[in-house]
This record gives C-alpha cells, structure tokens and sequence, in this order.
DNA sequence: ACACTTTGGGTAATCGTTAACCCAACCTTC
DNA sequence: GAAGGTTGGGTTAACGATTACCCAAAGTGT
C-alpha cells in the first residue's frame, strides 16, 4: 500500500452537504457563502482533517505557498545563516521556504531548478556559489519568479541581491588603524570567490591609501579554519609579524586564534584579530571575535519581497540591490603592544 | 506576468509530430516506441528544454522524485549534519532532497508535514526534535510514506530509525578510564533532549559499576558552547576537581575547552576532554576533540532505503532500526597528570 | 492464403482543484 | 406588481501527464 486513500474536496463536500466547488470557495474565501453553509463546510473539512492538494491546486494555476531556495551547502555558516533566515523572512510572509542544495555542482543546480519550476514552488531563490551564476539562460527561461542571491557575473534582467563586502572590509582595516595598528596581516579566502576578491581588495586599496600596503603580509587562505591555522603560522614566522590579522572569514579567523595562541600569545594583547561573515560562533569564541556582518537578514527579506512582488504581478526586472556590510567591535581587537 | 508559456508535452508532441502520449511514454520509457521516433521525441524535447511537470504528474498519481526532510533546525551541528548527509543518500538513489525547518514549533511540524503530503513530495522523513513526535497520528494518516528518525515516544508502527547514544557514551567512559582518569566530569545536555538523558544514563551505570561515580561532578548544560564554558567553570572550581571531562555534545566540549585553556591550563596534558557528536569543527579544533560520532550516514542511508522499499510497495510498517555510535580518539584525551 | 502475433502508436479517461459562467429564489423600488 | 438587483450555490471546463485500452499495419507459420 503506498498511498492511503486520501481525504479530497469532494469528501469535504458529501460530508457537508454541498458541491466541491462551494467547498473550494468557502476555503479560499472566494464568492458568496452563506454563514451557516460556511460553518458546515470548515467543521466538515476539520474533522476529516482535509488539506487541499498542492499539485492539483497547482496544475489549475494556483499557489503552492511554496518557494524553493537552491543554495550551494550548508556547511559553510556563510550559506546557512542565508537559509536560516530567509525561512525566517518567508514565513513572515505565510510562505514556506524549501532548502535545495546543489554540492556545488552547476549541472545539479540546474536541474534543482528545473525541478523546482515545474509546477513545485511559486518562486525560486538562488544563491550564487562563488562568483557567477552558471545557467543564467536557464534561469531567465523559467516560468516562476527568480531572485538571485550573490550573483557577480555577466548582467542579467533577473532581478538579484548581494552584499557589499567591500565597505565592511574597508571599516575593518579603519577599525585596526585607529587602535594604532601599522602591520596589518591578511588571510584571504578560497580564490575562486568573488566575495574573498572584493575584501582582498579592499584590504589593498585601505591600507594603500595610507602607504601601509606590503604584499609580504598577505597569506593565502581557503575559507576554512584549518586554512586560516596555517596561513597564521606563516604570518607570525615573518621575520618583521603583524600586529593584528585580518581574516576574509570567520571559520578562517578561528584558525588564526588557534596558530595564536598555540604560541602562548594573548589576543587581543599581544595580537589582535579581525573575522568577517560574523557567525553564530563568532561571539562564542574567546575571546569574541571582532568580524565583520554581512546584511544577511535584509538580504532575505528583499528576495523574499522581491519573489511577493513578482507573485502579485509587479515588474521587478532590472531590480538590483546591494546592502553594505558593518563592523562588529567585540574582544578580539586591541591597541598593538608597543 | 507572472509566467512565462511553460513549454507542455503537447509542445514537445507537436514539434516531433506525434501525440503527447507516445512523448509520455519515449520520456518515461514505458511502452513500445521505434528508434526513429524515440530519436526525433528526445531532439524535440531537447531543443525546447521541455521538463515534466510535476504537479501534473503527481496529480496523475506519478513520482515527483523528491523527498521532504522535516528538520527542528539547521543551526545545531547536529541537525545539520543529518541534513546534509541525508541529501547525499537521497542522491545515490536519484532522489532531490527538500529541507524544511520547523523552528521546533508543534504546530509549525504538523504544517510542513501537510503541505509535503499533498501532492508535493513522494516520501518524508521527519527528524524529531527532543524526545517525541508530538503529531504522531497525523503522520500515521499521512498518504505518502513517512519515515522518523530520533523518536523516543509513544509506540508506533510507523518505521523510524535512531542512534544508540548509550554505546558510545560508554566507550568514552571506558576509554578515560583506561588512561587512568578516576574522577571524571560531566556536562550534561539540554535536559528535554532524550538523547541527552541517554548519554547521562550512560556515564552513570558505567562509572557506577567501577564504584566511581560522584554526583557533585555532574553539571548542567545546555548543547551550547556558551552552556559548556560555565558549566566547566564550576567544574574547576570544585574543591577536588576532575582530570577529565565529558561533554555531552561537541559544541558544550568546545565551551569546556576555552574555559580550561582560560585557566591556563593545558589540554590534555593538565586536562583530557571527550566530546560528543562528531562535528566537523571537532577534528578542527585545538587539540583535535576526542568524541563520540553518531551513525548519521547509516541513519540517513536507511531512512532514505526504507523510504524507497515503501515506495515499491513493500511493507515497512514496524520497522525500528537503531544503529550504533563510535568513540573518536584525537588528541585531546591522555593520561592524567599525577 | 489464412489465422496468428508483434510492432508502433493513438484515444479517452483520470487525478483534485478552481475560475468563469449560469441560474434559481428572494429582495428592492417606484 | 413588474423590472432589476442581490444572494447562494451549482455546472462545466480546464490545468498537464499518464495509463488502460484499442487498432491498424507488418511480420510469421503452416
């Protein structure tokens, strides 16, 4: 037995005494009905404890009430704060969001959001894995709304949304400057990403500025604390070391606290570092990281605006928006040691 | 415009100038086509990007190839490790996994579980946040297959599958011991969590058959790293403290780490820790967390193969699979300081 | 040459829901 | 009291894909 006979419209509507259709309008509060009909109808569907069929109701040209996020994974708490708070931002607006994951993988992606377009969701988010959505042809030829999240690459009408992760980097070095820092290290992120470019070259262009760029300080990092541990031991074996480390993520950061303290310093006293992503695990660490917040939750709430919109006929073609980023000032900064 | 003209079966029938039927069954694989036709469907299908519709497929009583995974949260390790892992299984047997979180809200579960069961999905797994499946009839009247995982409740024919955490929590303790550890901390989990009370359980009958259990040793925490950080500190502060400490969860062991390293004293040299759950910041940290991993991957392995067997009809009604957990030895256990 | 099977493919019905229409009965209003 | 509105609710026809069933044409064996 694989389907249990479900309880339809049409048992709704023998129970109650009434035909399907009024059954359908009572429940969706559409044309005339009368009170007592009414009440007959919402008992009768309470106690056979009907819900309507989402496929059919979508076949006809209705709402599932659905809508799909296909995002890369959810190891990196970067991506998982973005699913967590866009279900937060839909349900606000009596959506459901779905999570979809692709491993990074373009041709999974594309099919997700075949899938997902197929009759499944009213709307699709996705979130762009490194730097340019691969399928952009795919997308602008779907049949629901798509929001992009992150999307870097070659212009599209598809109305996206993405952080501006240059300021943020920029008020980070500021940050450091201002506590008297002149050697500022720097871990970057895995190269392939277009977010670890921009706050590289915002690390570049701030420091450059005040004549304090040295190349020398700048190691390479992957967007995992492992990485952000090695490239640490590099930085602070440099014959002339930083006095603060800027790393291009928090998970880097953690790894750079790690190399840190593995060689009996103190942070912030004798070392101070800055993260970036600001995780959930960032004001659990000791001491609390000093990092730097991406929009994420007005983020969101825009794709999930922006998807409502669309679903109420609204033109949201050519929609562009970029949210900046903000310092967080926790423990993990403090005046160098002179 | 909400949407675009979905290319149909029709549409895909016209161009290869047969009728959608013999598309339905080139597609699909069913019935008696010759290679001419067959040829020219698949091109024409190509050529448009046609993609079945699911509603109408699952309206017609079809596959819709997708798997709902009702989930608490994602924020806990845990959880989310049970997710990925789950879309990973889901895939080996070319099935999308759809996540959706619940916020640990009853009402919200019963929900999700509605709108997956109509029409939507083919199958659910739903994972249990504490103990129990508070809308376990709704799941039984449920008609797609439902699968649970972690429930401690009520009886129920319905198939589940959950983590021995007693086995494991017992090697941890036998594996102290052999190092020479006699007095040995514990930090508990959160305290509606079975599994929590499972692991207790555990550290108490073990300790308690050697005659070394010590009930002043045991605080209380709560999951978090935060928890784990001040229920260590009462640890230290005991007039005769422990030499080693188990957590009830990995994230509660990083706590009881940054709060032993506060202290100035070193792990494992001065302190051994033993953690629980497997994390993958686990094997990141510093030292690298002896711990305790769950059987996610065979957890989320069988979920997805009693959902498969129950979809071609077999019977699985009844089936209770418990898979066992296995001790992690890293590098923050050792003998203890004499 | 006749009775068959096989091959290839089409027809009609169906899944559950809803929008567009239609139609009685009752209520106004002058 | 007749023309015209209002109320309450039913009829019909989709939405797109699949399955059971049917039927020509071609092949096969005697």
């Amino acid at each position: 037995m694989i389907e249990k006979t479900a309880i339809t419209i049409d048992d709704v509507a023998r129970l109650a005494g009434v035909s399907k259709v009024t059954v359908s309008k009572t429940l969706n509060n559409t044309g005339r009905i009368s009170e007592a009909t009414r009440q007959r109808v919402f008992k009768a569907a309470n106690d056979l404890g009907y819900v309507a069929n989402s496929a059919a109701r979508s076949l006809r040209g209705g709402r599932t009430n659905l809508i799909g996020m296909v995002i890369p994974e959810l190891i990196s708490p970067y991506f998982l704060e973005i699913a967590r708070s866009a279900a937060e931002s839909a349900s606000t607006e009596k959506l459901d969001l779905g999570l979809f994951t692709t491993s990074r993988n373009a041709q999974r992606e594309q099919e997700r959001v075949s899938m997902l377009s197929s009759g499944l969701t009213d709307g699709i988010i996705i979130v762009v894995p490194t730097d340019t959505a691969r399928n952009i042809s795919t997308l602008e030829r779907c049949r629901v709304p798509v929001v992009i999240i992150n999307h870097f690459g070659v212009k599209t009408d598809l109305p996206s949304i993405r952080a501006d992760s240059y300021q943020g980097a920029s008020a980070a070095i500021k940050h450091l400057l201002e506590l008297g820092h002149r050697r500022i290290g720097f871990v970057t992120g895995a190269v392939e990403s277009s977010q670890a470019a921009e706050r590289l070259r915002s690390y570049r262009d701030t420091l450059g500025e005040m004549g304090l760029l040295n190349e020398s300080l700048i190691t390479t990092g992957n967007f995992t604390q492992a990485g952000g541990f090695l490239a640490a031991q590099d930085l602070l074996d440099h014959p002339n070391p930083p006095t603060a480390i800027f790393a291009a993520s928090d998970l880097t950061a953690f790894g750079v606290m790690d190399a840190i303290k593995d060689r009996g310093l103190r942070i912030p006293n004798d070392m101070s570092v800055v993260g970036f992503d600001n995780i959930a695990a960032a004001s659990q660490a000791h001491p609390a990281l000093t990092t730097v917040a991406h929009p994420i939750h007005k983020m969101t709430q825009a794709a999930i605006g922006l998807l409502v919109n669309a679903l109420s006929g609204k033109e949201v073609k050519g929609t562009h928006l970029e949210f900046p980023s903000e310092l967080i000032v926790r423990k993990s900064t403090a005046a160098p040691p002179h």
